[in-house]
DNA sequence: TAGATTGTTAATCGATTAACAATC
DNA sequence: TAGATTGTTAATCGATTAACAATC
């Protein structure tokens, strides 16, 4: 039952689960619970066992012992370790609209991984203002402040029609992945990755289901 | 070359590229382009040609042309009636953070089907306060308000430790779609739909995709 | 007509689920 | 030991891609 853990083997579908095993493992490691098996995980979180127990096989270094289960403490440092939760990634954000406010406010993305670092808006009425203890620099700077920080995630909350031009200035800056909140089609280089969070097809399969139930 | 839209056949992949169809054709409509083929929608946003026709084939009415594609305003008008953009769900929202202010603020909703009638929040420092027109009430009264004007979908912005507490709420309103921005799994009976925004998987996904490049 | 473009059927691919063998 | 639980191999399912026939 050895195994190395090849990581480059997890599935984008299976990178959406392991947030959710990872809150459910630190609600019963604050409870002083030391192991957990993959049925339970699998009836909580309403996933069939299978997929649990692949989805840990994947990440987990040392294998779960049959009769007890996993490690809860050690499971979350491997979960951890496969989302790169450990390692604390720069980012700056582009567009201090009402989303752009929003995400430099929230407390929580250290636990992710990422720290925003800046915020950049053509409105001159925000610039050098504070949100978080993050500032707000002219569009300008942009170039300049992801060269000197070596910064490699770029944020867009710009309005879409503006999403096209921010997004080239951020390949030109040297951002390597774009988390894009703009509802726009994104081109950019080989090599650069582009996650789009695509609220408007949420709200489609929203709406869809209503329409099926009614 | 006669074909009944069969609009359950979509697929949920295919729900999500619509957004941006639609967002190219719309521009195209404002330049005075009549039509389109699938080869230029597919070059334009970086699919395959074959993906295109086979989702276009999906939602359009009448049969695009040989040699001449498909009439863009047509093709509008079938997506935004496969989305449901053409009739307007009203929803309730919980939790006035900065995130749910963030999207109580946005006048671009109405473009998507969706109408944001209150916000909800136990904070009394929030209650009776407006933004954009919306109205923030007592947790209390979401009960009475989703039964009077039948509201079915709820956004869930609250911080994750409420949010199982706040889903239960919504389903016993009568809520039968959520919206969760919460990074928690909420238990739902049959019928309900739960959408999760799942930001913590799009963080993952950009520094899994850092970590191998550099 | 010739050729651009469509729609469809078949092949491939990735992810999930089922069946089962291994083991503490 | 018996049985709970694991990890893996095979079958299924859904979505994408390739190949091709239909048509204006």
């Amino acid at each position: 039952m050895h195994r190395v853990s090849k990581e480059s083997s997890i599935s984008k579908q299976a990178i959406g689960r392991f947030p959710y095993y990872l809150k459910f493992l630190n609600e019963l490691n604050r409870d002083r619970h030391e192991h957990i098996s993959a049925a339970v995980i699998a009836s909580s979180l309403q996933l069939y066992e299978v997929q649990v127990r692949k989805d840990l096989a994947a990440v987990s270094r040392s294998a779960g012992k049959p009769r007890l289960g996993f490690p809860v403490a050690e499971l979350i440092d491997d979960i951890k370790r496969a989302l790169r939760y450990d390692n604390l990634d720069q980012a700056i954000l582009v567009g201090a609209g009402h989303l752009g406010k929003a995400l430099l406010s929230y407390k929580g993305f250290s636990d992710y991984g990422l720290e925003i670092v800046a915020a950049f808006d053509t409105a001159v009425s925000l610039q050098g203002a504070e949100i978080n203890g993050k500032k707000i620099f002219p569009l300008e700077q942009l170039n300049d402040f992801c060269g000197r920080l070596r910064v490699k995630i770029g944020i867009i909350t710009v309005p879409s029609n503006a999403a096209a031009e921010v997004c080239d200035l951020l390949i030109a800056s040297g951002i390597l992945a774009i988390w894009n909140f703009a509802q726009t089609h994104l081109n950019v280089p080989e090599g650069v990755l582009v996650q789009n969070e695509n609220m408007a097809a949420s709200l489609a399969l929203l709406s869809k289901h209503l329409a099926e139930k009614t």
